[in-house]
DNA sequence: TAGATCATGTAATTTGTTACATGATTCG
DNA sequence: CGAATCATGTAACAAATTACATGATCTA
């Protein structure tokens, strides 16, 4: 069983669950009604996602049958999803992620708050900006070559590098705000 | 058969084919090498892919057999699949394309240049605009909430905000790239 | 009290991923 | 001449979408 690697709904799931304990139903408003829009809200995809966790160890299920109403299963993350789930935050930006899981990053980046320190953040960010400078870089690249073809083609690549850049921009933004804060909620202020 | 509406795969299939036929393997290297990668270049995507086109009639498929190398299919566009690429050609931006498809507005506005009229390239750029300033104010809106929440939830909020706001000035400098060239490929300059 | 919407899912189908298979050609 | 890579796919499997199903509770 237990497939090696967990989707990027998945990992969605363990970092949404962990920060608060919910139902397929909750989970399904968290996509329905956030900026988290991107993934699906299918019940299709959710349930599904849930009971595979549920089944992998990583969530804890139980059964909510206070009163009158249907009974709810909600999930909470297990011990072993803790593990999983620091393990994936702790993992770089890749060109690849960049690439083919627009998104990923920055999901990532928003569920670490509470399970990182200070310091892994910052390593994080300045991670993430090398692997989105490289890729402008390669882009910048593909110019020259992009002026043979098309107008349109020219343009569709100058809009990835914009929206690059100012993602470098926003980093550099998100490490002075990271940065100003006091020492990060695992943190650990020094000792006395 | 033939399914309502096609993938953006097929789309991007469709396109592709549109401006030069090629077999499997050309598509496979154009994903593999060009910043147009956030396809997959798996076989197992786009061979399946590429058949269904063809049964549904929307592909011609001819058999290479040249000299001695194996066989190879070359896939050129059919007359109805011209049909549907322009037909998806014109759609409008909606806000769930921008959120639940990214990149499918901007390969659409890279795909259509030798297919629409400048006045239509323009129109579509203009939807374009309206869907992400509309997608813009949303996300603004989350900002009171997002202030209760956590600091990095409220950093990658403002990562949407930048992104789009970034996507709107590229808008601006592709419209008026696109005017600035004389009337369009399709453009038919006005008799005489 | 009828209709919407909350809340929970299941099922059929399609798509995409990963891994494998195969033979030709080019490169060191 | 052996290894890489070009070029073509197939097969098994996992995952997501769409559509359906069901009952409770609020609301006009």
């Amino acid at each position: 069983m237990a497939r090696e690697s967990l989707t990027t709904l998945e990992h969605a799931l363990l970092g949404l669950l962990g920060m608060s304990p919910g139902s397929g139903y909750d989970i399904h408003k968290v996509f329905e009604r956030t900026p988290l829009a991107h993934f699906s809200s299918s019940p299709g995809a959710i349930y599904p996602a849930l009971k595979r966790l549920a089944r992998a160890g990583l969530l804890d299920e139980e059964m909510d049958r206070r009163a009158e109403a249907r009974p709810r299963r909600v999930y909470s993350l297990a011990e072993e999803g803790e593990g999983r789930l620091e393990e994936w935050l702790r993992e770089q930006v890749t060109r690849e992620e960049l690439v083919r899981k627009p998104g990923a990053s920055l999901l990532r980046f928003s569920l670490m708050e509470s399970r990182l320190s200070k310091a892994e953040v910052v390593t994080y960010l300045r991670g993430f900006r090398e692997a989105v400078a490289a890729y402008v870089a390669e882009l910048e690249t593909y110019r020259e070559m992009a002026k043979g073809g098309g107008l349109h083609a020219l343009l569709a690549l100058e809009n990835g590098i914009a929206e690059y850049e100012c993602e470098l921009e926003w980093i550099d933004r998100a490490m002075a705000a990271v940065d100003a804060r006091g020492a990060g909620h695992r943190g650990r202020r020094k000792r006395r």
